[in-house]
DNA sequence: GATAAAATAAACCAATTGGTTTATTTGGTG
DNA sequence: CACCAAATAAACCAATTGGTTTATTTTATC
């Protein structure tokens, strides 16, 4: 009827994705059950292992969707800017909401993927790295954009202002999430903003 | 009887604290079974039971402990100096080996656990926000007595430098941990010592 | 060297784990 | 409207989970 290209097996398919990643963002890999799973996807046991083969597959299958939800929303938010200083900013403003309007439910995919898979579960420690890297060449081609534009300084460390501006976003992410308050995220990135106007000059 | 200061009972009890602790930070709460505890102690279940009275009891000892031994170590390696500049570089010094010379194998404790308890584990939860509570108040007693010895700029932001600090630190470690490489981390300590220079004059 | 404390080995438990299979509906789609 | 993909319900599995109990052995300390 209504969609030729959606068949009902995709859509099923993509629920359980969707409803899977909160899940798995909440409570790990390894503290999720299948009875979490059909709980949270309304759908049968059965059905799950119709669509994936194991836990792991579903997993991946889950931060993968996470991440590519994450990096949309990023291009998403600096899409409509055609300068670099401005898609800074909103890059910036992105984050000052990460917390209140999540990607998805219980904090950043990227961090709690990565602490939990980065000694247990080489199949997801993979993926992390992977989406680790296209953030980080996506803050790294922001700045040297700038630098073409002539608004950010040429001198400019790109590689290491990439590196810095991830760790720092996620650690005031982690801090945010522990304390229950975002607050100390916003105290993050007002420190980082002040920064990146030292090191970039001002925009 | 009892003894003085170690019986054979307590140094047990430590014993598993401390191999325990490992296992925790490498595998997570629900990624660790007590078959795993009993081969990472040598000691058996019934040993482990008789110490503490479940999983949770046991996981937050051994968190008390790693979170303890951070502290420590944190204070040890400014302890012998007197300056607020000094004990900053030798603060930052620390970071700058965690991995090489970390405090307990799997990252930083304070880290994974605050990544994994914070939905799911409330009793870790809440010592996790404490530790946190104590590194950020160790910080701006370290910058309150650089103002008051006159080495630090008076006017910086004590508060918003602790959390930035924290932020920073942690996301170097997180990248670091993920890329199994310290270079991240060297990365983000560089260029958190440029910035607080300029925060707090040179040092 | 005696002895109480500590630790072991083991059986035991009910519940849950990840995963499989199959017969039976359901309902989307051609 | 009829068919078949897709989903369900269920039983089933062996292994493992966190946790308990008890009889036995080790050993630290007095």
């Amino acid at each position: 009827m209504k969609s030729a290209q959606t068949s009902k097996s995709e859509r099923t398919r993509q629920l359980i994705i969707e409803k899977s990643a909160v899940l798995f963002n909440q409570k790990g890999f390894a503290g999720t059950s299948y009875q979490d799973l059909m709980e949270a996807t309304g759908v049968t046991k059965g059905c799950l292992y119709g669509h994936f083969g194991s836990k792991d597959e579903l997993a991946v299958a889950a931060f993968e969707f996470a991440a590519q939800t994450l990096i949309e929303r990023v291009g998403n938010a600096m899409a409509s800017y055609e300068q670099a200083d401005d898609r800074l900013r909103a890059l910036l403003y992105f984050y000052r909401h990460y917390l209140t309007n999540p990607i998805i439910a219980g904090g950043c995919p990227l961090l709690n993927t990565a602490v939990e898979a980065d000694d247990n579960h080489p199949a997801l420690h993979e993926r992390v790295v992977h989406v680790l890297n296209r953030l980080h060449k996506g803050v790294r081609n922001l700045i040297d954009l700038g630098k073409e534009q002539g608004a950010f300084n040429a001198s400019a460390d790109t590689h290491a202002i990439a590196t810095f501006f991830i760790s720092t976003v996620e650690g005031g992410i982690l801090l945010a999430k522990a304390y229950g308050d975002e607050k100390p995220l916003q105290t993050v990135l007002d420190q980082l903003e002040r920064w990146l106007q030292l090191e970039l000059g001002s925009f």
